[in-house]
RNA sequence: GUGGGUGUAGCUCAGUUGGUUAGAGCACCUGGUUGUGGUCCAGGGGGUCACGGGUUCGAAUCCCGUCAUCCACCCCA
């Protein structure tokens, strides 16, 4: 073959355009049952858009070039600074909060590996314009809404939250700089992927004090608020308004009924540095794959990118470890395609019968196909088989056996009665995906 | 960007210490029961053995390079 798909791309053949199909349209119900609404930008930005918020090594790792008019873009690694442009641009005269989802498909120039690919899918849900924790919760609520509609209980995926406002306040307890906390979130990021004795070396190096340690560790491995209070000791207002917010978004997300999906876990940090509240995870409960999906609260993203100071928080899942996980959970839905109806000639010369048929029943809503060779009855029947399809019409010269290819049943009648109301005698499928 | 594994038919893979015309299953196509399916039987198409170079009388097989792919690191928006 001389041509093949780019490095990190997927070719979609039917069966896996109908999985993809099948998760964006489950992202889709599920943003709008829960009150978010669509929108979506260019898949092509100015350069600058991704540099504001992110360093020279991310933007090593796009797919950028310059235009014919000397303009410096890139294909969007992410949306989210998309959305900020859109939203600043119009956020006198949107209501709030802003509750917006959307489905864009993502480019990123790194090597490709398990879940992690240069061209993907991302689900994205966003509210803008709010600070109270209500909004956190209704983001997280969201996630696991969409994934228990695809079936992952609790024992199969777990939100493990975190906050970094706690976070920072164990480290400046353990005697980290503000000017050096970055390194040190960096490396506290790392530690559940880490030997103990090599989170030691890394968490030193960050310039964190070797003899706080243990401490910052007896933190993160807090069980509950009450430990990570006692953790922080008297501290400040602070972190005890913080405290308050984990237990408040606990007890929303009982409220709501998913308490059981949902962690403490404040080894969740994030790796991005303009998190500013609560961060989440969702993994499988086995850890053994990446994240399915990462969030959590950036207050200052608006403002960063010109726009007013307003409260934001959101998350994104990806397809890849998705579809990964689903596929190991054995939770993929069987989306084989099928027809309604296959109309074959059951005797000769019946073509324009055929075509009147297939016509009628098409414009009815009806799934309906037939074979492109006149042929004998019984490769026909084995066609509509191959072809998935429920019921087999087989027409006469005047009749018609409307026979179900599953039970095998089959009912004569006159073609004009059949053609009158044909929903009376045959069930569509209800496979939206069709 | 770095490191390791793997590249034989559309897919999953065999291919014996290098030896003559490269194989199987599934899938696909055609035909068989003068016509009501999933089975069965017979036949068929399809491979410059990833690509390029080297060693050899001879390479799918050994060596080098390139590319692709998988896994991991970096990073993870």
């Amino acid at each position: 073959m001389k041509f093949k798909a780019v490095k990190g791309t997927r070719d979609f053949y039917p069966d896996r355009m109908a999985m993809r199909n099948y998760l964006a349209e489950t992202w889709r119900a599920v943003s709008l049952r829960n009150g978010f609404v669509e929108f979506d930008g260019p898949v092509l930005e100015y350069l600058d858009l991704f540099s504001v918020k992110s360093g020279d090594e991310i933007a090593s790792q796009l797919f950028s070039f310059t235009d014919r008019g000397g303009r410096a873009l890139a294909m969007r690694p992410e949306i989210t600074p998309t959305l900020a442009r859109m939203v600043n641009a119009q956020i006198n005269s949107l209501p709030r909060p802003i509750k917006w989802f959307s489905l864009p498909r993502l480019f990123r120039a790194e090597n490709p590996q398990k879940g992690r690919l240069r061209e993907f899918f991302q689900w994205n849900i966003d509210i803008i314009g709010s600070d109270s924790v209500l909004a956190d919760a209704e983001c997280i609520f969201t996630a696991i809404d969409c994934l228990r509609e695809m079936g992952l209980s609790a024992d199969d995926v777990g939100v493990r939250i975190g906050s970094r406002p706690l976070t920072v306040a164990a480290l400046r307890l353990a005697g980290v700089d503000d000017s050096a906390m970055e390194p040190a979130l960096a490396a506290l990021d790392k530690r559940p992927k880490v030997s103990p004795d090599a989170f030691a070396e890394m968490a030193v190096a960050a310039g964190i004090p070797a003899d706080s340690l243990d401490k910052l560790c007896a933190f993160q491995d807090a069980e509950g608020l009450s430990d990570v209070a006692a953790s922080l000791g008297e501290g400040d207002a602070n972190s005890a308004g913080e405290i308050a917010k984990l237990e408040s978004l606990m007890g929303y997300l009982d409220n709501m009924g998913v308490g059981d999906y949902c962690k403490l876990d404040l080894r969740i940090v994030r790796g991005l540095a303009y998190y500013t509240g609560i961060v989440y995870e969702i993994f499988d409960a086995a850890g053994s794959l990446r994240a399915v999906a990462g969030g959590g609260r950036y207050d200052n993203l608006l403002k960063l990118f010109g726009g007013p100071e307003v409260g934001a928080t959101g998350f994104g899942m990806g397809d890849a470890v998705l579809e990964i996980l689903l596929a190991e959970k054995e939770k993929l839905p069987d989306l084989s395609a099928g027809l309604d109806c296959f109309v074959i000639d059951g005797e000769s010369n019946l073509l324009e019968k055929v075509l009147e048929v297939v016509g009628r029943l098409r414009q009815g809503g009806i799934a309906a196909d037939f074979s492109a060779k006149r042929q004998a009855v019984g490769k026909q029947l084995k066609e509509a088989n191959r072809r998935n399809a429920r019921y087999a019409i087989i027409l006469r010269a005047d009749t018609v056996g409307i026979k179900n290819l599953a039970t095998g049943e089959q009912t004569d009648m006159s073609i004009d009665e059949f053609l009158e109301k044909p929903l009376a005698y045959i069930k569509i499928s209800d496979n939206p995906f069709l």
